[in-house]
DNA sequence: AAGCGTAATGTTATACAGTATCATTTGCAG
DNA sequence: CTGCAAATGATACTGTATAACATTACGCTT
């Protein structure tokens, strides 16, 4: 598989990008739009999103609260809970429902839902921006009628490394 | 809102079809599909599965089990999620993962995902049985190289009767 | 700089969802 | 009728998420 032309904002498949960087590429923006919106990217809120960054693989929120208790944040459950709900209300992450997990928004600062491929085997998963998909998906429900207000939309499978992998 | 032309077919936002009909229906199928597969439609299972029918909308595993309780079953957590199981396997019946919560599937038989519209409002979900969207989906994933093995689609908003009552 | 209101965090307890494990019973093929 | 496999019973536990209330920190006004 070919290393993507721009290492900061390489597909979660890609396990060469430079991920440091896609790191602090992910913070700067998230700073940007906190200030932009008058909102406070507290300690707590930066190290969670910091966390979900990291890898990129979605995190519970119980590994997360595992994490801030190591390094001395309060571990109770709400202090994870209340900063996961800040950084979606920013629109800086995402929960990925059928795994009761979360990560980083890919496209922060944009309003949209996230779709997501989510790889069984090594527990990547990816946002899927698809303009069109959302619009055949809109198509077929406003014609029943049905105002659709939020969207779900998680496909499990395996990503092309693990494909590959599994072939041998 | 009209009232649909086959009454044990209805849509899940139809109020007054016959709801009857529909359950009576929906375990004959069962049966037989049963039958078919040499799968042991036991009271439980057959009980659970009139449960998710009854209420277009999806139920928990806990709101099953209360009733399953009442009605003199033993009522033990891992006996609901036993049957829910066997349903899912046999395919009867859908898991809503957005909702931690279950229903009955409206086309048994047949190999499906479920793609569902769950109304905030009302609570009811209904399957959208969508070869147009399955495909499009499909079409934009496979572009990537990535492997679907399951599909989690489900979308929330308002159904049409409650997006009525809404605007008055 | 002092005081004040709101937002954020701390703390405890509990609700809700799902599974592991092992014992017991039931249904059915031989 | 017997012996195996499938189904159920029973207990305990793990994991996920929130309610409720106390306390602290922040930023604005005066």
């Amino acid at each position: 598989m070919a290393i993507s032309a721009d290492p900061a904002n390489a597909s979660a498949f890609e396990k060469n990008h430079d991920h440091g960087r896609c790191i602090h590429n992910a913070m700067e923006r998230a700073l940007r739009l906190c200030k932009q919106n008058g909102a406070r990217l507290t300690p707590v809120r930066q190290r969670v999103l910091e966390l979900i960054w990291q890898s990129h693989r979605p995190l519970g929120a119980y590994q997360l609260l595992e994490q801030l208790s190591k390094e001395g944040f309060n571990s109770a459950p709400p202090t994870v809970y209340r900063a996961l709900e800040f950084l979606l209300e920013q629109g800086l992450a995402h929960r990925i429902t059928s795994l009761n997990a979360f990560i980083g928004c890919s496209h922060p600062g944009c309003r949209h839902q996230g779709y997501f491929l989510i790889c069984r085997s090594c527990g990547s998963a990816e946002e899927l921006p698809s303009e069109s998909l959302a619009e055949s998906l809109r198509q077929q429900v406003s014609q029943r009628g049905f105002l659709v207000e939020s969207e779900t939309v998680e496909l499990s499978g395996l990503c092309p490394d693990c494909r590959e992998q599994e072939s041998h």
